[in-house]
DNA sequence: TATGAATGAGAATTCATTCAT
DNA sequence: GATGAATGAATTCTCATTCAT
């Protein structure tokens, strides 16, 4: 895990992306404290001169996910998909929008499986992952949702929170089968997987009207 | 968590059940067996007779789940729902089986919480959750699938795979929404959130092309 | 340093007289749990299952010498000396009394040494130590001035402050002169040297106004 | 605590005056260097210029003591209170005396503090101190005795040592009674408490042949 | 079988001391 | 000279595991 440059001591950064390293293995209890030391070439010491405790190395992994990623690198980038997409095609909006999510889950995935750890132990990382992440990116989904139903492309009725549920819904456990239970696949049947579960979001399970809702 | 009653020891037993009580709230790494003994009201020691080591309760937890819950619980029940369903109506089979499948997620939810954690980290345990629980239940969809399809009420070219873990992810979604970052909903309010989950999944999130497809 | 048969684990009498021992001689922030564990002949982790953290260890000691020490040994031996001496001689229960002191002193001087520091770091070690003993004893003192009073031994006008106060000053500077600096004398010298002590507290330090004031 | 100006470097003197009091309030053990450096305002590192090691702040602090405030504050002020005295009556110059050495004690509270607690536990500084201060004060003492009995004030059979240690033990009872037990008093009151202390050194507990022996 | 005291290896944390800048 | 980041040995404390009763 490669932190981006930040104004942030060499040392201090070496030991965050050895601690997210490390402890994305193993999870947070199961990791030490001079396992992390060792991966990023410091003595044991060292951390403790950057975090008070280790507890405050989880919490430097939280604030980086929050503040450094969380901003620029998932709401930003979402955004960007869904706006300035030259495409007038929700299809294709959709797709690319998996893709970027799909690669963006993998590059920060250490630090994903870390924070999703402790999310399910910790009401105050929960908390402040709705507050900073969850809920402005429904708010960017609803203002996207208008617009597409002022195109006609989406449903008005359409629940967005149901909605962006089901597009992350389905875009995990596409992650969850591909990275836990799946086999390494080629890029192109990635991409034929990719498509099925776009159509699943757009169009359900259901038995189309006429077949050519489908593009 | 309460566990059927099953030809152990009634030690064993109040053990297990205690330590899928603390684990789930603290992780497993976390836990200690001292507090596992004193939840369970027996002397420390007495936990080493019946697990050799502290890694084998995590052992019995799982192999608990895989062997009593996975079959009976999760997919003789599964099974039920998709079959014996006297409604010949895709769309209120989807509506029981996630309401079926939300209050089944309840009732065994800090054993869940235990596994989902620990699959995170341990690709063994993944295998095995893959082979005795989640393959079959695919299997067990696919039948269904083309039962559905036969009875031209779903899609013959839907990818099973897809359709099933679109199931899964909107009615994770859901699950996290409501048990994570969800305040406590009224009951009626709960079906109507079920329901905007469920034609998600039956019809997607694009502009249908006559409402009549909606119900 | 012994202590007395108390309703208390084996294990952990013998890590608070070793606790004692190790403490008095290198002051508490420099003696280490190992060392005491050592000393005690437990394993490190044996201390910590009576005293839950290294500070509780100097609490122990604290609560012994309040509680075990102060009530039978300090205060009631006090009593006894200054009441129920036959002497109607006021000279010689000063004597006495100071030879006991003494040698209670010497009984209990490690744990005295530690306290004595404790004392001088912390206040509420300071309250407990007054509330608990130096106000009492002052108390057993004032009933003791106002018998001597009345036998016409002592002046009325004296407070009994000061003079308790005098009694333990010279008392103390001749223990610590004993101990830390003087060298180890015959027994009649030290009978000697007490005398002199005695004298200058019932007569002190100017000129007698008729020398058959001295005994 | 405020050093007199010496022929040492600002920075060493700043390090020394932190050292005391940080030492003084914690004990030397608990105390660390980097605390020292951040009272004194210099880098931690700056401190093992002046200091090879912690200790050596230490025997600075000791050293300090004996050379700089032993023979000037300590003796030299001894002598001149019992010898340049205008008074002829001993009751005042022990009054006059116990008063100094109060307030002296005061000024140089943290520093004694740190030497006391040091000398309960270190021989060697024991030693310093009864050859370097001490026994010089003794000797004082024992000239200032011997004219004392010349002019008819002093009795000639008093022990110098026991007398001494009777003045200073009464007036460290009464210091520690002030500092550790006292509560704060009123000028006033505290004359009025000396002077008992003063009645108690010069004619001690016991009845007074006649009342005009006090002033 | 059940207990729980005892263990000791290993964990987090502290801190005097060093040394490159 | 002065700095303060870096060190790693030492310290306190935890906890799974053993074993005598």
């Amino acid at each position: 895990m490669q932190l981006p440059d930040l104004k942030m001591p060499d040392k201090e950064k070496k030991i965050l992306e050895a601690a997210i390293t490390v402890i994305s293995e193993k999870g947070f209890s199961a990791s030490t404290t001079s396992e992390i030391a060792q991966m990023a070439g410091v003595a044991e010491g060292t951390i403790f001169r950057y975090f008070k405790t280790k507890k405050d190395i989880l919490r430097g992994i939280f604030i980086h996910l929050v503040n450094i990623v969380g901003e620029p690198l998932i709401l930003d980038s979402f955004k960007k998909i869904l706006f300035h997409s030259d495409q007038k095609d929700l299809r294709a909006i959709i797709k690319a929008l998996l893709k970027e999510r799909f690669v963006l889950m993998e590059s920060i995935y250490p630090m994903l499986r870390i924070i999703v750890t402790e999310a399910m132990y910790h009401e105050d990382i929960r908390k402040t992952l709705h507050e900073k992440i969850i809920s402005k990116a429904l708010e960017i989904f609803k203002l996207f949702q208008e617009e597409m139903v002022a195109k006609g492309l989406m449903d008005k009725d359409i629940d967005p929170l149901a909605a962006s549920r089901s597009i992350y819904g389905n875009l995990v456990g596409f992650f969850i089968y591909q990275k836990f239970f799946g086999f390494v696949i080629k890029l192109e049947d990635f991409d034929k997987d990719l498509d099925r579960v776009v159509d699943i979001i757009m169009y359900g399970i259901s038995a189309r009207q006429n077949s050519d809702a489908r593009q």
